[in-house]
DNA sequence: TCCCCTGTTTGCGCTGGCGCAAAGAAGGAA
DNA sequence: TTCCTTCTTTGCGCCAGCGCAAACAGGGGA
């Protein structure tokens, strides 16, 4: 697959960019593949790139002193990642990237971003409307994690992924396929796999989805709306 | 207390800016007093302010469809906030705005805040490290809270509300005072105010705070540390 | 000074969800 | 096909922390 500096368009962030840019910006990136369970980049390491993911999908996360891991977000293709550094300089990564297929990312350097964006009005923009979306995901989450409970942690969890990595079942309008393990759904909705996984089992004898290894299919959506939703599921 | 353009230079994102927008920032500046308790704004209006608090302590706090709280940040003299707005325009709060002590900010359009920004990089610059910062942040404390127990979570609250907002005690270098209630804490750390008052007592009696109304008293600073990092405390 | 309001403490019981261990599937490699 | 690895399930025990209720205390107003 050719890529080509055209293809940086579906980058929230570029869609207004001049073919000039686009054609600069393509120019400076390298482009760098990663085997599943491999790393971008590690929390703590200097933010020297940012990246755009082209193929495949990776998951940011945070571990903590003793290890444990929570996941922050998933990126999907087109999606740019790891770009705090470009605005602070000499910043480290605050989490880290890692691959959840075969993926490959385009690489460009922090520092041409942060010169980039003294004279890209439309740059500065774009990133900020990113931030702003980040950071109200990130509070409601937080909020969540804070005062719902498991199951309906799991249930918003599982829908957010949908609505973020889902790809609609072959064959059915409303049936949403989600390559994650209970291991991924543990941490990105703070818990643990037994208590994922015994949640999972309940849905499915309850026939809201079907399960499968490293796999969710989402069979009625809005049975598990009501349970995130639902006043006293 | 009579304000001046000058002071809008005490608040980090217009650090860098010219006398002449100073004075331009605060020929639009409304001054807003609002009673402790009371609200700057609701999670859910339009965003149509920002502000700028000028005197006085504030919360952000989010509630979920049951009620239940939590704090997202406390806010200080000269900070910004309510500022998300700016960046989508026609966009609401996503959280609410409170005053934790009799205060009064400046509050100006985010229509002109956003207007603003299209010509003035130092703004965007400014604008983008404060929300680097608080995704940091963010980031952090969901990790936090999806992954330690409650008396580290407590600890760690403590210490960050101790450096964003603590003032020192009368007489003493290490002693810090925090103006905040059990019930702040609770919201703050993610746990109820049974459980932050019994932690603390429990500190209390190992001399590491001392507590009353409305009020903690750190002692032993370095106690904290221990235990929000300590391995097996 | 007393009263009232609001915040805090504490005892008690309970349970949601964690954590381990061990067994059970599902792929992949050879 | 068989073996090995990795992921998942399930039973079981347990306890951290929640939630209620009721007593307690501090501070401000009259």
């Amino acid at each position: 697959m050719p890529l080509n500096p055209a293809d940086l368009r579906r980058v929230s962030v570029f869609r207004e960019a001049t073919d000039e840019d686009l054609k600069l910006f393509f120019s400076k990136a390298i482009l760098r593949t990663v085997e599943e369970g491999d790393f971008f980049f590690l929390q703590g390491d200097p933010a020297v790139y940012f990246y755009i993911l082209v193929s495949g999908r990776a998951k940011l996360l945070q571990s903590n002193t003793a290890g444990q891991q929570v996941n922050l977000r998933t990126i999907n293709e087109w999606q740019m990642f790891g770009a705090l550094g470009a605005v602070k300089p000499g910043a480290v990564y605050p989490a880290t990237a890692q691959a959840l297929e075969p993926s490959t990312a385009l690489a460009i350097e922090s520092a041409f971003l942060h010169e980039a964006l003294k004279t890209r009005p439309y740059l500065n923009f774009g990133l900020m409307q990113l931030m702003t979306a980040y950071i109200q995901e990130m509070q409601e989450r937080y909020r969540e994690l804070a005062t719902e409970r498991v199951e309906r942690r799991i249930a918003l969890t599982v829908l957010r992924l949908a609505s973020q990595i889902g790809v609609r079942a072959a064959g059915n309008e409303t049936m949403i396929e989600l390559p994650l393990s209970r291991q991924d759904l543990a941490e990105a909705s703070g818990t643990t796999i037994f208590t994922v996984s015994r949640v999972l089992a309940e849905w499915e004898r309850r026939g809201l989805v079907e399960t499968g290894r490293e796999r969710v299919l989402i069979r009625q959506p809005h049975g598990l709306v009501q349970i995130a939703e639902g006043e006293n599921p």
